[in-house]
DNA sequence: ACCTGAACACCGTTCAAGT
DNA sequence: ACCTGAACACCGTTCAAGT
């Protein structure tokens, strides 16, 4: 039983704050409109007032939650900084899992990167990297982190739903040795690398040790 | 003026088929079985004779695209086979857009990411690598292709759309250069650093060059 | 401005039925 | 087995109207 809401107490942030839960609770894919004012005890077309149509406010929800990236730590080296930046953009996805999914599916209004970009860029070019190379480091770290920590989230999904870790199993155990001879020799291995810290620092590790060498 | 197909002319590759050309068409995110059935020539409820559902078809497409993946080539130093696994599944995701789509959104069943797998893991197996090194590096070789190809495909389309490229010029402007110092300033940078194979490359050569130093 | 209610043009999927 | 047709429980969004 839904009671309604009384005028003027809606507000864009609290539909913000409203979506997300809704959408961190029961998955950005069944995530919906009328759902969402259902819950706010309003009409669906109440969000409208706030919000373009449902795009908009998923860019505003996305935007909303890059906020809540952590500054640089100042006065450290520039692995150890670098390294600060990338491990907070994954914390911060692991923590709402729609983000990764908004970053991958959504185009980019660039604001919301820029906090990002300026993190990683600032870092790069300060520790006396050129222009250019700056650029395409960024570009690579961020790309990196993205990547690593969606293939996680996905993956740790797909295994804590019961359904899903018995698909996983017997597709795995259905390889042919002979088709697929290395996957099944390491399958073991490859099921321990799937996520986790030390795999992601593993791979962070590999792109900052490059750098170093290169330059 | 759609004529009806007769019976028995259906089959589960045609349906893929037209189901793909249909998401490289009008993109995944449009895609509907109502719409597949019309343009088959069939009702909606044909096409649950040969899938599940609607998630079933989107694991059968994913499952046919890496199928093409190209073969590693045999003989060749290991950081260049590397190369070409990485090149050759990115190549495939630009081909076909919604591949990375189908990557990111849809769980895995985990016989399709074992042709990729069999590749990467082979080469670097047989080049020395101890075995949870092995599967470490391939997982970490695997999300940065995944994270760079995506990324990569979704700022060109938003590029390619001149409302996006619009929304993305405003937006840079409007970026304040006291709050993103760095950002305005490599601006130019970093606009030539956001897709390509240079881009690619770049990064794919970071983690080689980490890997070799590490070894 | 803020919000409602009805309506439009869609969805995926179930179910019973036909061949 | 292969496919239809009606129906159910949803969608996002437009439009005219009310306060």
């Amino acid at each position: 039983m839904a009671t309604r809401t009384p005028r003027n107490s809606l507000s864009s942030e609290l539909i913000i704050s409203k979506a997300l839960e809704l959408m961190e609770g029961r998955g950005l894919d069944s995530f919906s409109l009328r759902a969402l004012a259902g819950e706010l005890g309003v009409g669906p077309m109440a969000i409208y007032t706030y919000f373009r149509n449902k795009d908009d406010l998923y860019d505003a929800v996305r935007d909303h939650l890059m906020g809540l990236l952590p500054a640089v730590p100042a006065g450290a080296a520039w692995p150890d900084q670098v390294r600060a930046v990338c491990r907070g953009l994954r914390r911060l996805m692991l923590q709402h899992p729609c983000l990764a999914q908004l970053l991958a599916s959504r185009p980019l209004s660039g604001h919301e990167t820029a906090r990002v970009a300026e993190g990683l860029l600032g870092v790069l070019h300060s520790a006396g990297f050129g222009r250019e190379i700056a650029a395409r480091t960024h570009t690579t770290l961020f790309t990196y982190v993205l990547g690593a920590t969606s293939w996680e989230i996905q993956m740790a999904t797909e295994q804590r739903d019961p359904e899903g870790l018995r698909r996983l199993r017997t597709t795995m155990e259905s390889l042919s040795a002979t088709e697929f001879p290395t996957v099944v020799d390491l399958a073991p291995e490859l099921a321990r690398t799937t996520g986790g810290d030390e795999q992601f620092d593993y791979g962070l590790d590999l792109l900052i040790s490059g750098l170093r060498t290169a330059s």
